[in-house]
DNA sequence: TTGTAAGCGTTATCAG
DNA sequence: CTGATAACGCTTACAA
């Protein structure tokens, strides 16, 4: 009787049923106590039986049930992440950074991209509590307080991002004013007066804090800021607002608040027979691959976002696994990277104070 | 007694803890089952019921805990993602297109990315079987077959660009080789008599069939193929590559496997005062983003990669759900993208038969 | 239409 | 060191 159960059981592996820890513990002729604890590492089993339990889970190719497992312990080892709809090498840069958090913590990765609103996001937020752990939400969205409203304490929840004065979260972010800031002293250091910039859209933080950023720069440096620019962060709308200026007639300096709009500026300009930087000089922000690769180089801001989520993912582990860890926005200074697009010549140690232009 | 209820339940709601189904049973004065028949819309419910219920879940704030339900449902709604260690905007785009179909089908994603060997995927894919209905997987290497017997047909495996005679598995693929035969097709016709290749990693199926279409091109039209250079798919390797033909004697053109590496070879042709396309002609693949900015826009082949993975994961879902799909090989055809890199007039009906060149 | 109760697969407590 | 057994939260026959 006892000896037909092997076959049973390989037969059981072969057709890829369900085997359960029951399944395992019959084969192995000990109780399902047994073998949860030689599966667990439980120190309070022989050696002999753990080998003995984890052979024969072996040969049945017996997986735990997930949901069963966090019914019983409470947590799911996985941790959620909700994500605007982001493009490109930003995107699959944050994911890496992710993923390398998630996995470096014995953790999975539930991923929820978002194409739209607010109330959209939120949905999302409620399906996901269930399944994760702890949660890591970049939200774009200037209402985002109501994310973490629909979260209402239940796991732990990091912002990415998303730099705001909410007294609980922990949150990190890039430092966009700061950036912003320093791209535009920059062009100011550089002898450029009249300079517009090309702004993001108008509900995104990121955008805000960087058109902030810009125009404190000139605050500080007692000059008036140029123009400012409608853009949604899209290549399209960097184009669109270079043509503008263009009829306007050009400023010395263009900031787009990102790169993909400042490649749509550069595209415009060559179009029209602008030289860059001669003519007017250009600057972005984010320092995605392409920037350093366009004619002429961008001189931008790089954030480190891959490493910024996998930050955000290991420290909403800590948060998960019950550490006790002081909220607040850890904000990251991206790097200011001179480049050609803004006439700086890197070779040159000090900026000069003031510059000859070939148009007025 | 009854009266203090309503006051506990929106404390807990406030306090965060967990609310189960008993909660809210309690609450509304009807049976578990009665929450459970309102709350999956079950129409033995009467109407008024189910609305008492429904207003005390949402005052809860109840989300039914996914683990018991699925032990109990014996599904999790949610499809597992095994991707290799991708990059930019390729990366972007694929997930894009599995989000797309995972949300539209009601499925959440769990997503494994960076797998560097077989062993580590063959890993992860264990530990997801349990957490998911079904798979998809990407995966470049040549001996991907033993992915397939990691899950042990345990659950549906859907297979993304791993084009493979096995015998029952599904999959969307990109025919590389009939994009890589067209662009080798479309050099030789516009008299390109010597044509380098910039080949992808040996291990890749990709790009072996990259590799594949460019010789039969080359078969076909009776022309014997140029050096075949070994890359990695990284722009660096596109770049050394460059170097090399730099010195050993630039060919008539360049087809690079994909557009990362083209554009690596572009940078180093410019470097060394090479005129793209007078001098050498260039191809790559895949059109990322940048192909089209580059100067001179990149000759190269479309692959709607996002549209694959939202075809995938619908797939898979579909079999999650019993339908009968015949297994096979779905091959999507990329589409041939002629710019100037290659030195096609594009107003010009027909290549000529021969060229002028200026270099020997 | 509603309630009762038996699973679903694990872990953990408590005896042995 | 090992074995019964009671949770864990939900769905679903089966009864009423």
């Amino acid at each position: 009787l006892e000896g037909g159960r092997s076959g049973v059981g390989r037969a059981r592996a072969i057709a890829g049923a369900k085997v359960t820890i029951r399944d395992v513990a019959r084969m192995a002729e000990v109780s399902v106590a047994t073998v949860s604890r030689a599966l667990n590492e439980s120190s309070t089993v022989s050696v002999e039986t753990r080998n003995h339990v984890l052979r024969i889970a072996g040969e049945l190719d017996f997986v735990p049930h997930a949901g069963a497992r966090s019914l019983s312990l409470r947590r799911t080892d996985t941790i959620g992440v909700l994500l605007p709809d982001l493009h490109g090498e930003y995107f699959s840069e944050l994911i890496r950074g992710l993923d390398l958090g998630a996995r470096g913590n014995g953790q999975h990765l539930l991923l929820s991209a978002l194409h739209g609103d607010i109330g959209e996001a939120i949905a999302a937020l409620r399906t996901m509590r269930s399944r994760v752990d702890g949660l890591v939400v970049m939200s774009p969205f200037a209402q985002s307080e109501l994310l973490a409203e629909a979260v209402n304490g239940a796991i732990p929840l990091v912002r990415l991002n998303s730099r705001d004065s909410s007294r609980s979260a922990s949150c990190f972010a890039i430092d966009n004013y700061l950036g912003a800031f320093e791209i535009a002293q920059h062009l100011i250091a550089w002898g450029h007066s009249r300079i517009a910039f090309v702004a993001g859209p108008a509900d995104n933080l990121d955008a805000r804090d960087r058109l902030r950023g810009f125009k404190d720069a000139h605050a500080r440096a007692g000059q008036a800021a140029g123009p400012v620019l409608a853009g949604d962060f899209r290549e399209e709308s960097g184009f669109a607002a270079a043509a503008r200026l263009l009829e306007a007639g050009l400023p010395d300096a263009i900031f787009a608040a990102n790169d993909a709009m400042a490649i749509g500026c550069l595209q415009a300009l060559k179009y029209a027979g602008v030289a860059v930087p001669a003519e007017v000089a250009l600057a972005g922000f984010d320092d995605i691959p392409m920037a350093r690769l366009v004619d002429p180089p961008l001189t931008t801001a790089r954030v480190p976002i891959a490493e910024i989520g996998r930050l955000a993912v290991e420290c909403c582990v800590e948060l998960v696994r019950g550490r006790v860890i002081t909220p607040g926005c850890r904000l990251f200074a991206p790097e200011l990277l001179i480049r050609a697009s803004s006439g700086a010549n890197q070779g040159q140690a000090a900026p000069p104070r003031t510059r000859m232009r070939g148009r007025s």
